[in-house]
DNA sequence: GGTAGGATGGGCT
DNA sequence: GCCCATCCTACCC
């Protein structure tokens, strides 16, 4: 598969979450030699929104969701894992997505390398943690502009492709569970499980 | 095939 | 001090 040499343009996030989590279904995540097609993500809004992390208002962490759409947030999980995250709404307005899974098509051999554990294609980047890692995603790049030519970007596939969209509530979260802002590829292999 | 529980550290009350 | 936007292993069908 090939994708547009440009990344996304900023305008492509300042809009509504939900927008943005739907559409960022099928793009490519660019990360030096590895691609990978996000498959599976989840919107976290801003008010009435108690899982996410920018509903404690701005902190040190939190600034970034804040901040301008286009821009990475990269936090720890559970002290072990990394998860990206990238930030929609118009500036000063919170709201940002979680890129849950992608499927790896390209530099695969340098993702096994990061994943050593992974058995199968379709472990290596089949959840957040997992997919942080296998693009080699730590704190290091929070904040990073996904908008501009550098370490990580997200690009048109092209062709773009056909798919159907499943919509479902979100998983691994204990308050605001009912909201169903969770999206993902249907019959996709890489969906987290 | 399936799941229960431990690791592990930063953020927030 | 408590709470996690998770992953992996061990163990049990």
């Amino acid at each position: 598969m090939r994708w547009l040499k440009r990344p996304l343009p900023r305008s492509f996030y300042a809009r509504p979450t939900v927008e943005t989590a739907r559409d960022l279904l099928g793009k490519i995540l660019v990360r030096g030699d590895a691609a990978a097609r996000i498959v599976e993500t989840e919107a976290y809004l801003g008010e009435g929104d108690l899982a996410a992390h920018s509903a404690a208002g701005i902190t040190d962490r939190t600034r970034v969701i804040f901040g301008p759409a286009g821009h990475a947030y990269i936090y720890l999980s559970y002290g072990v894992h990394h998860c990206l995250d990238v930030v929609a709404e118009q500036d000063g307005r919170p709201g940002c997505v979680l890129i849950r899974a992608a499927e790896p098509i390209a530099g695969i051999d340098g993702m096994r390398a990061r994943r050593p554990k992974a058995k199968r294609l379709r472990d290596l980047a089949s959840g957040p943690g997992k997919l942080a890692a296998a693009l080699g995603l730590t704190l290091e790049q929070n904040g990073l502009d996904v908008t501009r030519p550098g370490e990580l970007t997200i690009h048109e596939p092209c062709p773009k492709g056909e798919f159907e969209i499943a919509v479902g509530p979100r998983v691994g979260i204990s308050k605001s569970v009912e909201l169903p802002l969770r999206f993902w590829i249907a019959d996709n292999e890489h969906v987290s499980r």
